[in-house]
Order: C-alpha cells, then structure tokens, then sequence
DNA sequence: TTACTTTTGACACTTTATGTCAATAATATC
DNA sequence: GATATTATTGACATAAAGTGTCAAAAGTAA
C-alpha cells in the first residue's frame, strides 16, 4: 500500500530535528533502504513503527497514529465513487460497535 | 480479511431469492466452496463479485457496494481507540481530495 | 575529490491469497 | 431411515504480495 500522508509527515518530522535516515534507522533497528522507502511511501509503515518514531520525534503519538489509520481507511476507497458515503456508514457503524464493546 | 455485513447480505439475498450456492457459484463461474467462504467471511469477496451479485439478485448495486467498502474500512480500524476519530479525518481529507478531483 | 546521505533495484525468503478438489456434514425429499 | 441435494471443511498446489538484506548508483555538502 502506498502511504499518503504519514509517510511525508515523518519526514518531515525526521527533518525537523535533522536527524539522518542512517541513525533513524538505527535507532529502529531496519535498514536504512526501508526507512526510506516507509517515508516514500513505497513500503508498508506498521503501527509499531509509527509509534516509535513519535517517541523518537516527542512527537504525539495519537495523531500520528490517526494519519496512519486514515492512510490506511483512504487506501481502502481510492478511486471508489461510494467513498464518502462508505466512510459514513462506517462510522455509523463502527459506533454502534463500539457501543456493543464489540470493537 | 473477514467480511463483517457484506457476506451475511449476500447470503440473505441468495436465500429469499431460493438459488442453490451451486447455481449462483455457476452463474459466477466460481467454485461452490469459494462462494460459500465468501458468504461466512472466511475468503475476500472482490467488487467484481459484489456487482455481478447484484445483477443476479436485481439488487441496489450501490447499496450492496457501500457495505462491502465499509466493511473493508472497518476492518482497517478493528480494536483501534482512534478508529472514529480516523474516520472522521478520513472523511475530511477524502472530501478534500474529491474537491480537488484527486481521488 | 571526498565524505555522507539517500534512492534504487535485485535477491531470496516468508506470508498471504487463490483456485481446485474431494471428503464430510447438514438438510430436505421420498 | 435411505437417498438426493446442498453446504461446509480442509488439504493441496500455485500465485501474488510483502519483507529483510545488500550493494550499486545518485544526490548533496564540505
């Protein structure tokens, strides 16, 4: 999947606080390609890695984590019309759910 | 990924309409076993499928469509706490994105 | 140039998904 | 309750997608 906002974000963070791929990298145990790649969006960027790097970053790990799920609900309806009434019925749903303690 | 509405509206639209699995999975050019997992979630259903079931049926396409890309968005946010507030960044970026023909 | 950072692609490997098939289970009909 | 029909389950082989590793190439700065 190709990520579309949480890859430039980290970037940008990792820019911020101008810190190179190499010791990024390091720090999160992968090699330096995939973290390139994770920021490009030509790798899958895990849960688990976006958590780190907000550690990594002091950045606020809920919002990254937000820009990592919506990414990822995004992907889901690319190029779909029904997008927007999707994400609707979803989120009708997904509070009925939540309300049930079934998600 | 497991389907969460999308197969149990299937399977309920075969029924009323009394077709066999084997007849529908024949009609799809599928195998019986497939369309049966797909109906109980144990295999993905493709929108192709969705919308050749709907002409089958002389069902809404539209209606059958909106299930299956809300359960493929609600799979992404199962047992996450920022699963709403995902979606609703979603929504907001998605409308974005539509005004600006990107997606 | 030289040193450093980043990107790219090849590769082997693993995981996940897919189609096919047959045996088993469940249900309905006689 | 035997038989026919329908549905489910699991095994298998194959295909597709994802992953980690590496090194060469490209880009950037001193």
């Amino acid at each position: 999947m190709s990520t579309f906002k949480i890859g430039e974000q980290l970037r940008h963070l990792r820019e911020e606080k101008e810190l190179p791929l190499r010791k990024v990298a390091a720090l999160l145990d992968i090699d330096v390609a995939i973290l390139s790649k994770m920021e490009r969006g030509e790798r899958r960027i895990t849960k688990d890695i976006v958590m780190k790097l907000a550690e990594i970053y002091s950045y606020n790990v809920n919002e990254l984590l937000v820009s990592f799920l919506s990414d990822k609900i995004l992907y889901e309806i690319r190029d779909e019309d029904l997008g927007i009434e999707a994400l609707k019925v979803a989120e009708e749903r997904a509070k009925y759910l939540i309300m049930n303690k079934k998600v």
